[in-house]
DNA sequence: CAGTTATAGTTGCATATGCAACCAAGTCAA
DNA sequence: TTGACTTGGTTGCATATGCAACTATAACTG
């Protein structure tokens, strides 16, 4: 390796910088298919797989359980409604609120995104090997608590 | 954890999820520093670290050992080239390139981010601990090489 | 209760990015 | 040499995002 200013900096070793690349790779495959598939962007593959998984809740809800920022998951929202994979409806408790929740037109949806992500997550981690895999949520889940400032309104 | 469509999908389990929040969680604090004190973006401070370290060297050649994609190189270098960090010479080879290499200016900031990127990176290792940052830059790079599809013209 | 402060969610604006289309120079083969 | 094809780099356009500002409701304090 070159160092013409000796600084002793190597992009290549740095953990932000690997992480991004990491992330990016991964990622891009499963991109493609919710993309291709259903024109969706990232955030709103997040929002829905959120609401797959926990059922109805508020956008605030989920902007907490996956650091998401606010303004992302209201455009998502806003979406995912417009294609009808989406309803909201008037919180009991708190009428600024919204309850949000998957029609069944996005449960089948999700139910197809769902599958394809476990096919997709088996696969990947098949290739890292067992040993690797099964230490990288481990270590994910200490980088990200590790750094993560909270920063925004709650989480993100 | 719940999961009322009994999907088995878990999105805090999914690789390119944990991989993405890992990513944004790391990069975060570092990202404060070179934006606050320098104005520059991800995209410019990654082209810096790269002219810093090998050199002279073409846009061309910053994608293939960086990853990214031309047109954000193309437009970091602009933006470089515009706050006098960065400049380009004809090269002798090839009447399309162009050798960019950082000025004294650029070397100067260079110096400091590089400097302060060490830091950043050792304390966050610190906080994971020898063993599990000892295997990261191994694992991540495994992530990288598994999943990378090399889209685009060359890599990214 | 009135007045202040915090919170759920949306929107405007400025910016970063991806992709396709483009220009100009290089390469290759007949 | 000419013509097809590739490649270094830039640009236009559409989109995704961050941040600050805003609306409406809720919560808290005296």
């Amino acid at each position: 390796m070159n160092d013409p200013t000796q600084s002793g900096f190597d992009l290549q070793d740095f953990l932000p910088y690997l992480l991004n690349q990491a992330a990016e790779a991964a990622s891009r495959g499963f991109q493609e298919i919710y993309r291709s598939r259903y024109g969706m962007t990232r955030t709103q593959w997040r929002v829905m797989a959120n609401l797959g998984k926990f059922g109805a809740m508020t956008a605030r809800d989920i902007c907490i359980s996956s650091h998401i920022e606010k303004t992302k998951v209201s455009r998502a929202v806003a979406g995912l409604e417009h294609e009808g994979l989406l309803a909201r409806s008037p919180s009991s408790q708190d009428r600024r609120a919204e309850v949000l929740s998957l029609t069944d037109k996005g449960l089948a949806v999700f139910a197809d995104l769902g599958r394809e992500a476990i096919n997709y997550d088996r696969a990947l981690r098949a290739r890292l090997g067992q040993q690797v895999a099964g230490n990288l949520n481990l270590i994910l889940r200490a980088v990200i608590s590790e750094t993560n400032g909270s920063v925004g309104d709650y989480g993100e």
